[in-house]
DNA sequence: GTGGTCTAGACCACC
DNA sequence: GTGGTCTAGACCACC
């Protein structure tokens, strides 16, 4: 994982375990990495990660057992929640995005419609 | 303006320009702001903004006459090209970033829909 | 190396590296001098350098890794491109200069093939 | 025309009346400009084209005639030798700039060869 | 006024 | 060590 320089790196951290929790990676109940584990991954202070959990379990994505470690939770509903919620802010940019270019709703749906047939192509 | 501090002023710079071309703010023809009253503007260094510009130009975006100052191309392809390219660069990320949040392409386009009657309904 | 002051000096700073990778003094894939090196052996501001070193990446003849240098592109169709388009510039401007001379093209090609001739003879 | 700031301007009026003078634009016995008028033709101070003058006169290329002017010389021969000469030049920056990039001799009459049959096409 | 080049020097990330 | 970015400020040519 690369980081971005312009936020903070915790915020990022937290990008990359939604994602993780998202696709499945980190499923609904499973252990999620400790938190020296994933400090040493990812090349940061462990109290950085330690942010990134509390707001996680702040949120209801993570819960913690004393003594076992931090768990992604058993809610799918919550886990699919979040899923829409990442996928409405990125579709969110990407409108932002285009329709301050000029182009019109019609042109942006053919636009993804042309670049997925492509994906497909490869 | 205010600008990103993950990614270099000149390339912002750079972005921002291209969006005002690509929505004719800036016409096809039409004087650009001067080095020095964009750097004003935009509380930075000219040479931060020459370089901006300077890449602008090896790309046909930008022409300049000397003592004169700085101009949008007349290439009105050209800069339909550009609004092709950046637009196609938008949709590209958002692509990557949503399938990999594991959803399909209908749901992209589902999504996309929803958002787009939201944004006329306000 | 010496400059001419009629031409901006990192151009030919480029000038003078585009030779060094075409007649192989660097070879494909090797490390360029570092900017501060090549500065202080030229004598020239370290941006100096790293301006024509910006330009022949963007070419494609050299890439960067960080931290480690500037490397000479290890795509050796590139070079040979590159020599192709740096002779037939050389070419272009002789061709030019003679025609307007006066000079046919029978004449231009027996006073070439002439002073190969004393080349060698010396 | 436009001067080259790397170089003394008196010298590149010197190799423009040359070019004059061997391209017939100047023809033998020919009164040519005044030294005013080709000042301000110029945009450069009269001493500047005096200078020029002044050479070509001691070269045996222009001779003056007080109250009369500056005229071509009649020798039509002094004319073929200049010619020859400054073609002759051009060829030897060709050649050494071709050389040093790794071109061989045949290769460079193959690409006059092919550079000129195409300026024919054109 | 305009842009183009260059220097000196700072600070950054990556190694 | 390496390259990348940015500033402040100079000086230049062209208008």
């Amino acid at each position: 994982m690369h980081f971005n320089h312009g936020h903070p790196i915790y915020l990022q951290i937290k990008e990359e375990l939604y994602r993780r929790v998202v696709r499945g990676n980190l499923e609904p109940g499973e252990k999620a990495p400790s938190l020296r584990d994933l400090a040493l991954e990812l090349g940061v202070n462990p109290n950085t990660v330690q942010r990134a959990y509390h707001e996680l379990e702040t949120e209801g994505i993570f819960f913690t057992r004393r003594g076992q470690g931090t768990f992604v939770t058993k809610d799918a509903v919550a886990v699919s929640r979040l899923r829409d919620k990442l996928a409405e802010a990125e579709a969110r940019t990407f409108l932002q995005g285009t329709l301050s270019l000029g182009l019109s709703g019609d042109e942006i749906i053919v636009l993804l419609h042309e670049l997925m047939e492509e994906e497909e192509g490869i």
